[in-house]
DNA sequence: TTATTTTTGAAATAAATATTCCATATGCAA
DNA sequence: TTGCATATGGAATATTTATTTCAAAAATAA
């Protein structure tokens, strides 16, 4: 039985990277391709089975095995949740930098560190699932309305507050329904038709601002939508909304992403509005 | 046998996401709910075994297979290729990713990835710069308070908002003092010594939470603020009070950096104040 | 209400996947 | 060369994991 080492393997991917660097070269033969490989197509190793990997490698089922344990894990398997784990992180840059700054420093995670991590991861992967095109046309919506109603209840009510105090800001007409102490009919006769309701909801949805959409949608006011999910109920095929998620820490969601998501609608929704305006008086 | 449709199923992630939209309120409850974990959690889908994935959820394991099969795979491990696969993308921009960063520098970039990175910036360094000894020492100040006063207007609004949402919802009694109709003396007037005010200020400072803070002071009353600079007038040498500085892009200021450590904060409190009480239970 | 269909959970089964074992090959030293 | 140790591949085995089945529960319609 090979054994080249028996002290405790490393449980995160970039610790595994110079360990491989410095015992590359007792390694045998096939070892040493398997490790070539792993280095180079970590995912690989995340997503496939023994059987796929080894023979993408091109070797046997057995070296991948011998393989995990040379470096020191139970098997395989246990190898294989390291190399997902790593993943996991990789399509957030910042997140996985903050991460490794801290595991080499050996300190443990702060609830401060969490906390900003997950907002990076938010907003990281807000970027990606955001398409500029869509921010357009909800900006273009909301800049072509007489006036914005503003509603959103709950988790929602921070972005409501923030929205309408940098529309206004802006110089784009804008009310917060949600304050006001009336019936959601009554709410909901205010609106003109070339009025456009800005509405923000989060799971679980609050059957206040949902009913108020669904009666925006019926008079056909036009709806700009901000939620966690396309499934979300004022999430409809029609109208326009907007998809941004949270990661969630120990049961606790973040607005990190929501509020840089709002900035970002207000500020082009205040461009376009500009441009129309300017249109206007030539 | 339930057979929600035949057709043959989406291939890629991004497909899947729309038809999901489409058929959710036909899917039976326990379907819904890995349809919504599902959408919001693709990695675990593609990176765990159905026995975990369902305990995460809270299904059965039948759940998982029942799921794939109404979307029209053969079973689970048909569908969970496909969340590998968009997993794979998701990890290739590592190089773009560079590219992206580098751009930076020279040509023009989306609204969205000005703010998105402006966002990331903050937070980052709102990691570096606040010490979690601050943080654990606002939140003791907090948790001992009988009641937490917060007060904050403008930019800081939704920030009152989201904190009082926050505190309460982890059984801290707070109540804001911003939207009230007093005089400011009045609301100092409410404050007894036992009480904690929670002051949000920006640049540039509004003369009211100033004059708040310097009547609470004068009192003895303690005070936790929350500000953009230590240079703030509402940040004294004596007092609890956190930093946090965000990036401006093109004379915008976001929020984000902001509501991360609001959120550190509220939740910080509520820990302490859960052993606090459990001591006093003892 | 009762009858009928649909949904659900738990256990049994089937499939796949990793791991171990062993015979053989390969490299190395005397 | 021979002898010895290590490395290797393939097949057997054990384990894990997905899938199916079926009875009970819940929902729905009559």
């Amino acid at each position: 039985m090979t054994k080249v080492i028996q002290v405790a393997p490393p449980r995160v991917f970039s610790e595994l990277k110079p360990w491989l660097q410095d015992h590359y070269q007792d390694l045998p033969k096939r070892l040493q391709s398997v490790a070539v490989f792993a280095m180079h197509n970590p995912e690989v190793i995340a997503l496939n089975t023994v059987a796929s990997i080894s023979d993408q490698v091109g070797v046997t089922p057995s070296a991948m095995v011998r393989f995990a344990k040379a470096i020191g894990y139970q098997g395989f398997s246990d190898m294989q949740t390291v190399f997902q784990e790593s993943m996991r992180h990789m399509s957030q840059p910042y997140a996985e930098r903050l991460n490794s700054m801290q595991r080499s420093a050996g300190r443990e995670q702060t609830v401060l560190s969490q906390f900003t991590q997950a907002a990076a991861e938010s907003i990281a992967r807000l970027e990606q699932n955001v398409a500029e095109s869509a921010l357009l046309r909800a900006s273009e919506q909301l800049a072509q309305a007489r006036m914005v109603y503003i509603a959103g209840q709950g988790r929602a009510e921070p972005v409501v507050t923030y929205l309408h105090y940098t529309l206004v800001k802006l110089g784009v007409q804008s009310v917060i329904l949600s304050g006001m102490h009336h019936s959601m009919a009554d709410k909901a006769r205010m609106l003109r038709t070339d009025d456009v309701l800005l509405a923000i909801s989060f799971s679980p949805y609050t059957a206040n601002t949902r009913e108020l959409v669904d009666i925006c949608l019926l008079n056909k006011t036009k709806v700009v939508a901000l939620t966690d999910s396309t499934l979300s109920p004022i999430a409809r095929a029609d109208d326009y909304h907007l998809e941004v998620l949270e990661e969630e820490v120990s049961g606790f969601r973040g607005l990190s992403a929501t509020m840089c998501l709002a900035l970002c609608l207000a500020v082009e929704t205040g461009r376009v509005r500009a441009e129309l305006d300017e249109k206007l008086n030539t």
